[in-house]
DNA sequence: CACATTTAAGACAGCCAGGTCCACAAAGTG
DNA sequence: CACTTTGTGGACCTGGCTGTCTTAAATGTG
């Protein structure tokens, strides 16, 4: 129910490990590596990440995962549904009914996320610094 | 383990309907009903709100739950940790590693928790409106 | 073409939040 | 004291998130 669960915090780290190294591509696996993410698990976000178009993969020798955009042009709250899509909510209104507070800041939440970029992350974790409104 | 789930939701809007009627005491069933909220989880949600110290109990004939502080010195944290007391984390640092961008951002959301009191939700749901920084 | 590499896909397991049910204890009423 | 009311406490079920494992499918190398 919740969708801001620790997959949508991996899919960022991940996501934000890739940009890093831009416009190369990595193996998951060394994604998996750096971020200390659980490879099996990585693995099945990456799949929902490229089913979404965010990234792209490529298999065999050579292979590996690359971003098909730049890091400002992929917005967290897009991660978010990517990484979550197969589920109840996807996009949805959460799990709190309409017009009570819970629900009016859950949607505050939901607008910073689509209010930042991947960009922001990269620029977060070289700097350590939140800077919310 | 995401510690903004829907069962603080449920305390929250318990809550302001229990203070709106304050200082008088209500039946947890009447809350119920008028916050749609079924009867059984949240009787369970008050025994935690009990426990923490939150609103005290009275059972039998006239029995019934009341706040035990004023709404505007209750703040949204507590009531939060309140609801989640008794699973793994209560007032942890949620499920995100330290120094991630996730975690620094559910903390400034926690942040925000503990800076609102019930007495901003109650005026909330009379405007349906959310000022929030 | 044989082989190693790397993602894809799906079945499977463990755990916890959300939610229900039922027997019990307290508290007032007659 | 009998009875009704109302919160307490515990067991219990269900579904989804987290994570693993195994078998494929694709892609380059020699």
């Amino acid at each position: 129910m919740t969708s801001y669960s620790q997959t949508t915090g991996y899919a960022i780290e991940a996501l934000a490990c890739l940009a890093r190294q831009a416009p190369d591509s990595m193996l998951v696996r060394e994604i998996a590596v750096l971020t200390e993410i659980p490879l099996p698990y990585l693995s099945k976000i990456f799949q929902r990440l490229v089913e979404a178009g965010i990234v792209e993969s490529k298999r065999g020798y050579k292979g590996g995962v690359r971003l098909t955009r730049s890091p400002d042009e992929i917005s967290l709250l897009e991660i978010n549904s990517a990484a979550e899509s197969g589920k109840s909510g996807e996009l949805s209104e959460e799990s709190a009914r309409p017009g009570t507070f819970w629900q009016a800041f859950h949607q505050s939440y939901r607008d910073k996320l689509a209010a930042m970029t991947l960009a922001d992350v990269v620029d977060y974790e070289g700097h350590h610094q939140l800077a919310m409104s």
